[in-house]
DNA sequence: TTGTACGCGTTATCAC
DNA sequence: GTGATAACGCGTACAA
């Protein structure tokens, strides 16, 4: 590889002097200037990015932090970081597969490493207190999809437990009273939250939610099958369904459908999330659409802000709400 | 940040112990090694690791250069080739939204400038010459979906031709003669492969196909959309449809159910790549399985082992075939 | 306007 | 076993 000393040599001048022309340097003359371009034109100079970024202590890289690159969740995420970034000049260091705390935090320690500034990190299984203590390792540290009130500056967050209430109350609206809910099983905050908020907004109505009516799966689409299965199992009696995610919501459609229910005439379903499958399945999903494009695009320009040196935004905060994506899944009764 | 110097000081050895420690070194004490470690521990020691590789003169990370994160079909990609980085203890350095021959080239070189060893690169704008060239400067750069005859030895690809040909005799086995084909209007290759095979096919059996019944748009929804729109406005008479690809053809199925045609029963037809949708939609999509992961699984092991010194592989060629998904969106008749 | 010299954090080659 | 010390490629004060 051809460095700076190279053209230095070809060009008959000091390497300070082609860094400065590579840079567009203050005071260099323009003939020189040239006359050190063209050289490295020829010679097809390439700036060293590792080199510059120990030197100058900036990088030019956004960090992310996310679990898996397949699901169209996390692809809408990505996707609208990587614009950002792509705007700001800068590339992508992916840490992709964060799917225990141990994982996440190997994540998140290689991007440290790479001295990246700026991180978007999504991470659900690492305690507050940890990550409080990696945010201090990088300017740029910001969290999406969670919420620490010690860093709140760093937090973009859905409020999950204002989402259950809000699709409960949907499911109400349209009659339904005899309601059964498909939750995650996996222990992290989001179905914990989602689930508070739809029982609290049932309760409100004067409707009981047995935990008979409550199946806990993985938060896929199998997970929502068997779910599915388990509830029309137990001869459960219900016809609204609260599911945690649309992948769920979809599995569970697949059930009932094999079982001849007819969605929504038999039985109502409400998802979460707003994947692009939500508008290809038939019936259409009725879900609650997760803004993750717009929140990702926040966090990341945060995190470039701070990055950059921008101070704490504390009167605000980055708490957005889902709304309701209405569509054919849900029958009023 | 804390380097390998303050830990020299704060342990009373010289900063070459300290790496040797760090790099679980041969000649170390068994108690300078502890003393060390626990220092290192205690002061939250990071290794940086531009500056590792700028003396080593190697890279922890694996290029990838794509169009868009959001496609499901880049998903898929970009996907399996993080497990492989995963497994190989690299990071992904991406460089996405490679949509011209301009914005590919400009991916390309950042992740050269990063000094990235390895990269798996999709370029469809950029041309062959340019691509060698580009190629020569990182030991294991691999194209993904492409083929060029000079450097075979780094090229993952599909045939498209063949798959043409596949999908056009498949649905000639079912009966059909009369054939509207939907293609890209990109100036690439793929659609021109795909749409010689296809000709090929119906030509072998004594099928014409008119200029008026192939229509070209854009390879997305809308496109498929406003692609059959155009074929139904034109009047013209088929009862099998050849699309470019999936989303060209979950496009068009949107607007024969606009149109209160019937799929398959009056018009039939098969998609190409097999997302994740083609499962979804209904009636479920015919297409064509495109290997993808184990086609980007390939290429990234490929650009990992070329990087470490691996010889050219020249006697395999790398070229893979679709395979029909049958389901049900092609009638017999 | 241009050149010299140092330092960024690390590894590696020598000596000791 | 351990410690100086010279790179790696670059930016930048400071001199000239």
């Amino acid at each position: 590889m051809i460095t700076i000393k190279d053209i230095a040599e070809a060009a008959n001048v000091s390497p300070a002097t082609v860094s400065r022309v590579i840079n567009d340097g203050p005071k260099v003359g323009p003939k020189t200037r040239e006359h050190v371009k063209k050289i490295m034109q020829q010679m097809g100079y390439r700036p060293n990015i590792n080199a510059r970024a120990l030197v100058t202590q900036k990088s030019t890289s956004l960090g992310v932090v996310l679990a898996e690159l397949m699901d169209p969740f996390f692809a809408a995420y990505a996707d609208s970081i990587e614009k950002i970034a792509r705007q700001a000049n800068t590339q992508l260091l992916m840490s992709a597969g964060s799917t225990s705390a141990e994982t996440e935090l190997k994540a998140i320690e290689t991007l440290l490493n790479h001295r990246v500034k700026a991180m978007v990190v999504h991470a659900k299984f690492l305690d507050d207190d940890t990550l409080i203590e990696l945010s201090k390792q990088a300017p740029g540290f910001v969290l999406i999809n969670r919420y620490i009130e010690r860093i709140k500056h760093r937090c973009v967050w859905l409020d999950n437990y204002a989402g259950g209430r809000i699709m409960a109350e949907h499911l109400i609206k349209q009659g339904h009273r005899k309601i059964a809910v498909i939750t995650s099983d996996f222990d992290i905050e989001d179905p914990k939250d989602r689930l508070n908020g739809m029982r609290d907004a049932l309760s409100e109505h004067g409707i009981e939610l047995p935990e008979s009516l409550v199946v806990r799966a993985a938060p896929y689409q199998d997970g929502g099958e068997i779910a599915m299965r388990q509830l029309l199992a137990s001869g459960a009696d219900f016809t609204g369904v609260l599911a945690y995610c649309d992948a769920m919501a979809l599995g569970a459609m697949n059930t009932l459908y094999d079982h001849d229910i007819n969605v929504p005439n038999d039985v109502s379903i409400i998802g979460f999330d707003d994947v692009m499958l939500a508008q290809f399945c038939r019936p259409k999903l009725t879900t609650m659409h997760y803004p993750i494009e717009i929140m990702a695009t926040r966090a990341a320009d945060l995190a470039l802000a701070y990055a950059q040196g921008q101070q704490p935004i504390t009167q605000d905060t980055f708490k957005y709400l889902p709304t309701i994506a209405n569509r054919n899944s849900i029958a009023r009764i």
